[in-house]
DNA sequence: AATGAATGAGGCTTCATTCAT
DNA sequence: TATGAATGAAGCCTCATTCAT
């Protein structure tokens, strides 16, 4: 039975989050999406006029939060570069953990060979943000609070250390035999670990 | 035409792993496989059986090594801890440049609802890695050259700051405009960096 | 298009059990059975899945109202065994001429290594039945007109007598120059012929 | 390992009759005929051209047989009607017995697009044999000793009785829960029977 | 909006057959 | 002769997508 009102595409654009990005569900057809959402298949073709356009939808509006969260805080002036990081790395790690898959789903589709996925950063912007990066790190490295690297190196490090422990959560849970639950708490600690880990002096 | 020697075997295997690993490749169909290995689509099933076959063999394959050398490593006593994640990091970032999406497909086969894989990791050998790796990390932690933390949390970062970047090439790439070779020395360079990273005084 | 009446899967079994028991083609494909009813091959596995099921459903379908009518004939009481006989003899002739290479299909898949078909005659029943033939066949044995003979073997004529000629039709046709309409003409004559043969007072 | 000497063609043909007449597997493979003849699959093209040579000559080895017997038989003078039929029916039952599903790949074959089996059976030998028949049979007829009716349906029950055992043997046998050995034995017996069912005074 | 039916492209797999040695 | 490797046709099946109602 379909749901009151029209909040039948709502349904289905959750429907298909929680099955791509929280569950993971990388092969899940239309047909099990449906099926899950409590709609007729018919439908999806209704809204989204195929599944590639449903992925696109609710793959931009999975990203779309934080990127434009994460714009702001970055080109944002007066906030001072460590608590900029500690705001990155809060919401990274939030990101990470509302959907753990979402990463993977941006891998795999730029691999494809019919991939059409671009990353919506222009050059003016990249370069505005490796500049402002640039100067917090130099001073934190002059302190000696960051060992010497280049920004391009310091954001692999903050990226890969928020976003990996989610997107590869399976195996890391049973490589060291935790729980889902304690597993998740962990990754909330690491917030501050990770602070620790990039500033000596956090 | 039959390649000399018999290699076609080895030559399927060998082009699965580069399409499937080192490309990212995760949809690429036996018609694809067969194609660039220049070899008749039938010739996967006469020697894999099936397409399912082939990419345990190769996926097998691909792990056991690295597996089996940090396997070694980690149980080998008379090395020190630092010296252990030191050689941990070589091993595993090589790895990662090697087969940049081996984990990505780790990832995608443990969500499958069909999935059959499971790590090799005992309840023994895993308690007595983490129990070793405890004892170092007392140890630098008391050095207060490591921030307080669980080995637990230490693990993931060292796997998180090794895989991540490798893994996340193609956006990370794109996100700072960088080439391919550029981006691969980048990663190299990384191995110390990480090390500076894990330990304040390395 | 589409056809009346949402009559599709009634239509497709129907040819699938024209093509199979009577015109005996073993062979048929999903793609001829699906080209000979006038619909998409992909409605086959629409409606029944697999191949393998659609033989199923329509096998089963096809012995099962012959089974029924037998189970009744045999079970019911105060019917004297001749007429018991008689009435067998009229229903496996006409089930022999509607479905003439059921039996084939009948014969081929119980001998396939993947078989999975059944009889559902339990021994209670076939006890019965046997017992039952037994005692109507001594008095015909004691009457004289029925050689002396155990139930079994003559129920082995009953059959032999009723469902071969449609069985192998198309070589017996062969063998004595006769026309399609000719022989099912001498088919149905057989009735009495059969009866004649079994009773020689008949 | 090969068999000695060039008996290999003979081991192919014998392997293959096994399992098409004897076992009545339809559907086994050239793989399968090869791995249960213990040789390379090439070497039944090498020595048969194609599955369906191989198929045709072990058919046609299998049919000569009896049917240079029966054409002996019926073409030659001076054998009285009974004993004419009494031979017949020897030789049918022993062959049916010999391979029981023999007239299940007639039956198959004759009925496939392309089938391209034909019955070797001449007009002029085909009413001879009828006619002759005939004779034999009026006089029977006349004597009271078989029921009034054409030689055709003469044939189709002597045909009938002898064959369709032996060709149903799996169903009948379930049918009746009897062992093979002990059908086996029926199968034989029935020799006499048959001829008590064809002839009131026999 | 919603649904069940229908379509067609493309993937996996089997298997008869051929080839090179 | 004999063999393992290679080929290609054809079969089964799934699935995104469209259609008629």
């Amino acid at each position: 039975m379909p749901v009151i009102d029209a909040q039948t595409e709502q349904l289905i654009k959750e429907t298909a989050m929680r099955i791509f990005f929280v569950e993971g569900r990388l092969h899940a057809t239309t047909q099990v999406i449906a099926k899950e959402a409590g709609v007729n298949r018919g439908l999806i073709y209704y809204y989204f006029k195929s599944r590639d356009q449903l992925f696109e939808v609710v793959f931009k509006e999975a990203i779309m939060v934080s990127r434009n969260r994460l714009g702001e805080l970055f080109l944002s002036k007066g906030i001072p570069f460590r608590q900029k990081i500690g705001e990155f790395v809060e919401l990274a790690v939030d990101q990470s953990l509302k959907y753990p898959y979402l990463e993977m789903f941006l891998i795999t589709e730029m691999n494809r060979d019919s991939s059409n996925i671009l990353l919506p950063l222009e050059d003016e912007a990249r370069e505005k943000l490796l500049q402002s990066m640039n100067e917090g790190l130099k001073e934190e490295i002059k302190k000696g609070s960051v060992p010497k690297m280049s920004a391009e190196q310091f954001i692999l490090n903050v990226i890969s250390l928020c976003a990996y422990p989610s997107l590869n959560k399976t195996m890391l849970r049973q490589m060291m035999n935790l729980s889902e639950s304690v597993y998740l708490k962990m990754i909330k600690q690491r917030k501050s670990i990770i602070m620790k880990v990039l500033f000596k002096d956090f």
